[in-house]
DNA sequence: GAGAACCGGAGATGCCATCTCCGTTAACTG
DNA sequence: CAGTTAACGGAGATGGCATCTCCGGTTCTC
């Protein structure tokens, strides 16, 4: 029985590698070109492994959502609800300020299968997440679950800005954000939130389309 | 002593008036053909009135920018300092709502010339709204006038989601952000604001770069 | 060391926007 | 109204760029 070949093996982790570092850093519109030369391979090599730019792309991006996924689990277990949900914002920022095909890919891309298996479970913890902190009193009445999706669209341009500017900017405008969406005697919100099932939509919102 | 051609003005103003609705409609990213085909002429008509695209961009442009400097001005009129600062937010964010490749153009592309004559004059005019606000006790003490051109920014998507949600949805999150511009007591932000001469990485922050 | 498996990367392919060219049309002039 | 010529139209040349293929050469495996 003949296993694959060693430096086979080799070679398909790199790529991996390489591709998660280079979209984090270049952002999806890297060329599969641009990944096997930082893995220290042919193109070809690249192709024989993986049938385009998108496939590639999809194993890097289901770790990353898995990480969201556990975020929003970990964030569950934060006793203080405000605290909770602010933390789950925090951490996924982060995480999406550093790494630029993150905030790229995060919709549209990646292996719909999969993504369709780990999506939900993050919009029932986030949703729940929201929830809790709503009933404590801790966000705004008038505030929707759907918001949440709109804030990370909105913070799109703030890592941007981080990214050119200074590292940790985007912690301001989110702070900014977090406290518009506080509770304190506000006047209620204009225009209805938008509705559960456009989430993708939102998402999607405000980033090179394709 | 012959003066041009009457058709030829005819299709130069057909072609700036089709060029504001396409853009408007499909972003900058529509093509020189498209608005020839929309103001019902050839390709080489476009290209004999305007060098390139972007010439053409930069008079509907022209006319944009100074709108925005009009809206500053005609806010600096409103007495009470945070509707003034209010209203101008929601003046231009309407104009960018309905105008898709305003918000893609509004820096970078433009006639440089025109531009740095007319910005300045936007800026001043700005901060002096933001100022007053601020002073006056109505914006939170540790913002600062840069935030405004971030806050555009930050928009961005909410545009987006408008276009293809429901109209109107950005309001909701103008509102959001404002709220949290607003002055209440609340812990200081974090991250000092970025550089005030940073103001065009941060408005570019987020939108189509080339 | 034979042969299969795999590699490398030049370049073929396809796509698309920009812009040119020139035969045709129609505005002006006398 | 006929001659002149500015202006038009739009097919297609051009250029750029990313995706992907192909095959001579290399490396692993048994």
């Amino acid at each position: 029985m003949k296993g694959p070949r060693k430096d086979s093996v080799r070679n398909r982790a790199r790529l991996i590698d390489s591709a998660r570092a280079v979209f984090a850093e270049r952002g999806f519109g890297a060329t599969l070109d641009d990944v096997a030369r930082h893995a220290g391979v042919g193109v070809g090599t690249a192709y024989r492994h993986f049938p385009n730019k998108q496939a590639l792309a999809a194993v890097v991006l289901a770790d990353a959502t898995e990480q969201i996924a556990a975020d929003a689990r970990d964030c569950l277990a934060i006793e203080d609800p405000w605290d909770a949900l602010v933390t789950f914002f925090e951490r996924n920022s982060a995480r999406q300020a550093e790494d630029r095909g993150l905030y790229e890919r995060l919709t549209g891309l990646g292996d719909p299968e999969r993504q369709d298996q780990i999506w939900p479970g993050i919009v029932a913890d986030v949703t729940t997440l929201f929830t809790r902190a709503q009933e404590a009193g801790a966000v705004r009445a008038d505030a929707a679950p759907q918001d949440i999706a709109a804030i990370f669209a909105l913070l799109g341009p703030a890592y941007e800005m981080t990214r050119d500017v200074s590292p940790d900017l985007w912690r301001r405008y989110l702070a900014l954000i977090l406290d518009g969406l506080r509770a304190t005697d506000r006047p209620p919100l204009p225009a209805a939130p938008p509705p559960a099932e456009a989430l993708d939509t939102i998402l999607k919102a405000g980033k090179p389309q394709r």
